[in-house]
DNA sequence: GATGAAGCGGATAGTTGATATCCACTTCAG
DNA sequence: CTGAAGTGGATATCAACTATCCGCTTCATC
């Protein structure tokens, strides 16, 4: 999986020195505004916070940055491998900071979650596009199928955490990111006749959230059975002259199965 | 949906006099053995209860049977469409009894789940034998698909309350029961030439699962949108020589799409 | 129709697992 | 060296749940 912090700056915390700045660790003990780093307005672009920071930029500390980095590290990682229900205790564990740093970067767990955002949309959207490359569009279909179903089986939160953002911009932006490219996709994959005209480009979506249920069906014992599904809807789909695709992925044996509905009861 | 509680006195508590019976209410304060009415051996069939009891039956009261049966009403109810998180208070709540009642009935939440486990094996069991009197097997195998996709939609628990269960023995009971059920369907359907060979009896569950998780992600906006997928899966499963079967459902428009995904976020 | 064992309701104690705060201490840039 | 900024983690707080206890009610029985 890509790395989230390290690399570029940009996710280094820096922002524009303008306006109500704020960075108060520990005032003594009362003080009216309490003005903590977190986001004290509601407004919309709260993950937006990754910006260059074009002008008069303080220097950054490189404890903080080094910290932030970890935090949005675990983080990734965290909800790769559980889902969205990080605890922000957990967090700081596995970052190896403290509680108290966590809510010095994030305001609460949304802004952690809206931080991660970006980076899953940018993920998907790169994979539609390499689909534009492929001269068959059905074969650009398929990459993106299978190559999102394989991030997600190693990314639970890969639609989960754009699904369930609270935050209205941040779906739209997906929405407007993702719908054209989707549509184009399928609509070129239609014109080759090869397809059924059924097919819409809110399948695709539908496809990869079944990926998804297979993986936690059956994940455990089987990684790649979510395969078999979307190999067989991709048959499904084909024009009734098509030739089956062979499919790749084998059955669950009746043992397998057992294993799999015993290991669903921990987490 | 069946009712579960009523009917056949098989709900009613209805213990065997032999051994150390309990329902001890309130015996004053202290006391070696507390012996209250859950289960104290650890053992095996606690859902067992249900048996008439042949011998020596002390008469139930009225006011007993029927909280009892309401518990189980009220659990099934909330259980089918809220999953398997049910709280024992608000279990309570609806079943218009008070929490104590409810640990009068039943252990702890296992216990509870338990005994509505039977209830939903029977009427998978039910669907599977209705099936086999279809003359077309493949019939068969599309009424199970259906019939079981159907009633998923509006029980959430239907396989759930099945596959978490927390006893060995239950679920080598549901294996036991429903295995050979599906193994002969999907032998019998393969021996027509119209399915292709891979379609093995494994597959039936993880197509009901998918099911399930297609009402998860769409079911608020478009409750019947699972066909569209299982529908799918069946052309995909069909041998190279069939017709595609129409589908019966329209995909999810972009609007649509965005209300479901807006309405995730509350339970 | 009186009686007491059995059952009931629901306040409440106890538990868990999370969020968020505070402040003594550490670290870094200048 | 210094102090502003940042940090860790004990702790307060909260919400949701499980489970208990006991005064009161209901029912089967006589």
């Amino acid at each position: 999986m890509a790395d989230l912090a390290n690399g570029a700056g940009r996710t280094v915390r820096n922002e524009p020195a303008s306006g109500a700045d704020r960075a108060v660790p520990n005032e003594p003990a009362s003080g009216a505004g309490r003005a903590v780093p977190n986001e004290p307005a509601s407004g919309a672009d709260r993950a937006a916070r990754s910006e260059p920071a074009s002008g008069a930029g303080r220097t950054v500390r490189k404890d903080v940055a080094r910290n932030r980095a970890r935090l949005l590290d675990a983080a990734d990682k965290l909800v790769a491998d559980s889902g969205l229900d990080l605890s922000l205790n957990e967090l700081a564990k596995r970052a190896g900071v403290g509680v108290g740093t966590v809510y010095r970067h994030f305001a609460d767990k949304e802004a952690v979650l809206s931080a991660l955002f970006e980076h899953r949309l940018d993920a998907i959207a790169d994979v539609f596009r390499q689909a534009q490359d492929f001269d068959d569009p059905i074969e650009g279909l398929r990459h993106v199928l299978f190559t999102l179903g394989e991030m997600q089986a190693g990314d639970r939160a890969l639609f989960q955490v754009m699904a369930s953002t609270k935050s209205p911009e941040q779906r739209a932006m997906a929405r407007d990111r993702l719908q054209p490219l989707a549509r184009e996709l399928v609509e070129r994959a239609k014109a080759t006749g090869r397809l059924r005209p059924e097919f819409a480009p809110t399948d695709i979506p539908l496809l990869l959230w079944v990926s998804m249920s297979v993986n936690d069906y059956s994940g455990g014992v089987r990684p790649d059975l979510w395969r078999r599904y979307i190999e067989l809807a991709l048959d499904g789909f084909a024009a009734q002259d098509q030739p089956r695709q062979r499919l790749t992925v084998t059955p669950l044996t009746p043992q397998e199965m057992e294993d799999a509905i015993a290991g669903w009861n921990r987490p």
